[in-house]
RNA sequence: GGGAUCGUAGCUCAGCUGGGAUGAGCGUUCGCCUCACACGCGAGAGGCCACGGGUUCGAGCCCCGUCGAUCCCACCA
């Protein structure tokens, strides 16, 4: 490590290094110990198909920041990482590659073309872990799992038999939604409604036995070639005669019945559907009601099948379109209109989604959706925002069945059994010698795997070590924070909490933290399509990891999106860059072991007031971490290093340091110096957690630490009483104030930066006249001041000086023959009325008397004070401008 | 059709259970290369807190409407 450290802050090849020594120290790990409180975050484990973005650099961010937060403050923090086998996305990635190389899944065969997936994971699988790395991740590594390792695999079978035994995983044959181009059914919430511009086209059917035709109107015209009824609503006085008629249905010549059902809107088109029980989620429903036979019309490609008599074999388009001639030339084709309605497609491939009736497998929600519901009622499980509940709820109560079996390779195979000689189902955990029924040996396992969410539902406990009764188990479980985005709601989060109440018996997690997406400059949402995404590793690489991370915390709070932009991340590097410099101050004015702390009187009303506001912040950052406020914790701190420390602070020390020879007073400034540097770093090490470490540690060597190689492990700053230096920390703003109102003038009257001349303060008040004389020096030099002196009258010669009014004292600077008597005037009548208004102010409040008998007590003091503290400025402006009217 | 979020300085956003908007960063104006830092220092300018009502001694914050932006959910053919 560097000797000392570099004028500019180069977080290049640093960030790396001390990844490394992290990683060789071992600090991620953390073991069950029971002397400890253990604080675990099971992190959303990202796709292995996936490549580092934005979304998950906030996410793994936010993670980091708590769980190096709660390592600090002594926890035994574990941050469970892994990743997720995503089912389909990763099936879909391996096809175009084979596709590539002229061959193709079915070329294969399953078992070949598990052999390349799993290939495939070993080679890209790591990469997106190696890309957290690069953003500070503190993931105990050693832990790291993935949702198809044997562990995780011998959970979800487990679950799978347990949930079966209980009756509430069962296969049936119901409408699902089916993505012809990835051929396999999807859940709903894997449906996602796009506006699309279509046609309401309007046909008839001929009434059997009568001259009559029904109208209705359909956007889905081709479907009708699996109509088994047309439906109307029982009251409607326009078709009540009609209910219980045939129509025939026309090109299939298929006599099906007019049936009435409450489904139907009288008020939309003309009062009539038609019904499709095949391909329709309502239809179905109606058919059921009705009992009326169920055609399927559609091959799993979505081309027509041989129901579709001379239609079969044309794609869905394009029957539509041939149909609908064929009706028109019939003369059955009433009208189009131009219509805009919701089409369902698949969220994965844009495909539109064609309900259908397949033999799926489903788990039954109505019951286990119930302590999940009940949990997050109750507070058992506290969502952060609280809003998110609304979102939370709207999904338990509306919940239906999940459809869980896939027509996929990728993932677990679904563990149920069909007996080769008996027919018998048998679904257990592992694989079943024999029937159980005819002892046969030969059993055909069903050739579905699960939804990739099943799981990861199972995520927070099957990491560790779940069905088994692991130590790990028994102490980490349940997690205490999940930190994700709004957006996974209903895959993911709702998933996991009905898994570890019915599963585990005890909620999964204590606390889910949501954040928002990451839009960029423009507000947009980043995407492939758009190519507006922000690449974070070219971010990481230009600014530093440290960079990127605290601009994407700072400024924002749980659940609200949040907009990208390369100024804000361009503001956090040169943040980096001034605690490295402040460092670099510090360093360069501490020499080896001369920083043991002095006796009390060493310390100046500077120094106590730093270490004031230090512990003040150490306070409210604590506090608003605990909260999960790191937006704002973060700007404190960053408010705190700039203004209080580097802005004030250190600019105060200066003058001590170089101008006088007390050592005492020299060792006091050093050890402040040194104390809130290294409180500071705390504070902001889980922010940025680099450059934090890098200065940590040459301050350690060049000037002795606490015993600690590393930040990371050193403990979190503590309030403390002893450093609550509530009066002198008001001093030193009293004469902040002083020095501001001083600078003002100054710059205001144009005074040339290298005019330096005697200060006087008068104040009335004795201590403040006393805290002054202390600090002369130093208020001196802040001023741009040659001397301060202070007195308790103002002499005759300064009755022609510049003064400047602050609380409690007044400033005199004897620039005449710098400044006009005029503008003088006119700066101090431009001040008298500004303190009238304010005068009048409060005045309008204290004569209030509803406020007076209202208001708590401690407003009504904080008023009068106000008010007492401007009149006195007030008088003192009006004898200021009375006595340089005279001098003119 | 339900529900949510947002509307505060030119821009992007904070604003703690209601108590004077000394809010932050960027931008901008005026001075400064002051021996940690020009990725910087000092000093400014800039806000009917979307609009209209109401509750209150007091509202950016609470309630009700209106307008505008965004998002989620939903089986109206």
């Amino acid at each position: 490590m560097a000797k000392e450290l570099d004028k500019t802050y180069r977080p290049q090849g640093m960030e790396d290094r001390i990844y490394r020594k992290w990683i060789d120290k071992n600090y991620f790990h953390a073991e069950v110990d029971r002397t400890k409180t253990p604080f675990t975050i099971v992190i959303p484990p990202p796709n292995i198909t996936g490549k580092l973005h934005m979304g998950h650099a906030l996410d793994e961010t936010m993670q980091d920041i708590l769980i190096r937060f709660k390592r600090m403050q002594g926890y035994n923090a574990l941050w469970q990482p892994g990743t997720d086998h995503a089912s389909i996305a990763t099936e879909v990635k391996i096809i175009e590659k084979l596709k590539e190389e002229g061959t193709s899944k079915e070329e294969l065969g399953r078992e070949g073309f598990l052999k390349r997936a799993w290939e495939w994971k070993k080679e890209y699988g790591g990469a997106i872990t190696e890309q957290l790395k690069k953003l500070g991740s503190s993931c105990d590594w050693e832990r790291e799992r993935f949702t198809m390792d044997e562990g995780c695999n011998r959970a979800v079978n487990e679950v799978f038999l347990r949930l079966y035994k209980k009756g509430w995983i069962y296969k049936g044959a119901k409408i699902v939604n089916w993505c012809p181009v990835c051929q396999t059914t999807i859940s709903d919430a894997e449906v996602e409604y796009e506006t699309q511009a279509s046609h309401l086209w309007h046909i008839k059917y001929p009434v059997i036995g009568t001259d009559r035709f029904i109208e209705f109107a359909t956007t889905r015209p081709e479907t009708m070639l699996g109509d088994t009824a047309v439906a109307v609503h029982p009251e409607d006085e326009r078709y009540r005669d009609l209910i219980g008629k045939k129509v025939l249905l026309p090109i299939v010549n298929r006599e099906i019945p007019v049936v009435a059902d409450d489904y139907v809107d009288m008020e939309f088109g003309t009062g009539v559907v038609k019904i499709t029980p095949g391909h329709d989620p309502n239809d179905f429903l109606v058919g059921k009601r009705h009992n009326l036979p169920l055609v399927n019309i559609m091959n799993d490609d979505a081309t027509i099948n041989e129901n579709g008599g001379k239609y079969a074999g044309m794609d869905r388009m394009e029957a539509r379109k041939a149909i609908v001639k064929e009706l028109d030339g019939m003369g059955l084709l009433v009208k189009i209109e131009d219509y805009t309605h919701d089409v369902g497609t698949h969220d994965r491939c844009g495909t539109t989604v064609e309900p259908l009736v397949k033999d799926q497998w489903f788990v039954r929600m109505d019951e286990m959706i119930k302590p999940a519901a009940e949990g997050v009622r109750n507070g058992d499980i506290r969502l952060v925002p609280d809003r998110m509940k609304k979102t939370y709820f709207n999904w338990t109560d509306n919940i239906r069945d999940w459809c869980i079996s896939r027509q996929l390779w990728w993932g677990h195979r679904i563990p149920a059994y069909t007996c080769d000689d008996c027919g018998e189902l048998v679904v257990d955990s592992v694989r079943p010698e024999k029937c159980p029924r005819c002892g046969g040996v030969h059993l055909t396992q069903d050739p579905d795997s699960l939804d990739t969410w099943f799981s990861s539902a199972l995520w927070p406990f099957s990491t560790l070590g779940w069905p088994e009764k692991t130590e790990e188990l028994d102490y980490f479980y349940p997690t205490d924070v999940l930190v994700t985005g709004y957006d996974i709601i209903f895959f993911w989060v709702i998933r996991m909490i009905f898994s570890g109440y019915e599963q585990m018996g005890e909620r999964p997690f204590k606390t889910v933290l949501f954040h928002g997406l990451v839009r960029d400059e423009l507000g947009r949402k980043m995407s492939k399509s758009l190519g507006n995404g922000i690449d974070p590793l070219e971010i990481i690489e230009k600014y530093g990891a440290d960079a990127l991370r605290f601009t994407l915390v700072t400024g924002n709070s749980p659940g609200n999106d949040m907009r990208f932009s390369y100024d804000r991340v361009e503001a956090s590097r040169n943040f980096a860059n001034k605690i490295w410099n402040a460092s670099r101050f510090i360093l360069m004015n501490i020499g080896e072991g001369k920083t043991e702390k002095p006796d009390m009187s060493a310390f100046t009303d500077a120094d106590k007031w730093i270490l004031c506001k230090l512990n003040d912040t150490v306070r409210e950052v604590t506090d608003n971490m605990e909260k999960y406020e790191m937006g704002i914790a973060a700007g404190k701190i960053h408010d705190f290093i700039w203004d209080f420390f580097c802005d004030w602070y250190i600019e105060m020390v200066k003058p001590r340091l170089y101008n006088t020879d007390d050592e005492s007073s020299h060792q006091a400034a050093r050890w402040t110096l040194k104390k809130v540097l290294t409180d500071a770093l705390k504070l902001l090490h889980p922010f940025m957690p680099f450059v934090t470490e890098e200065i940590y540690c040459t301050l350690s060597e060049e000037t002795g630490g606490e015993g600690y190689d590393s930040i990371m492990i050193a403990p979190w700053p503590a309030y403390s009483d002893e450093l609550a230096f509530r009066k002198e920390a008001g001093d030193i703003d009293y004469i902040r104030e002083a020095i501001r109102g001083v600078r003002n003038v100054r710059a205001q009257m144009n005074v040339a930066p290298s005019k330096k001349p005697e200060l006087t303060v008068f104040s009335e008040e004795e201590e403040v006249r006393e805290a002054f004389l202390k600090e002369s020096l130093m208020t001196a030099a802040l001023a741009g001041a040659s001397a301060v002196k202070v007195t308790d009258f103002v002499p005759e010669e300064l009755s022609d000086a510049v003064s400047v009014v602050t609380k409690h004292a007044a400033v005199y600077m004897p620039l005449a023959e710098l400044v006009d008597i005029g503008e003088e005037i006119a700066r101090l009548e431009k001040e008298e009325g500004r303190l009238k208004g304010e005068l009048k102010r409060s005045d309008s409040m204290l004569h209030n008397e509803k406020f007076l008998s209202r208001a708590p007590k401690e407003k009504v003091e904080e008023e009068q004070r106000k008010r007492g503290e401007y009149e006195k400025m007030l008088s003192e402006v009006s004898e200021r401008l009375r006595v340089l009217r005279k001098e003119m």
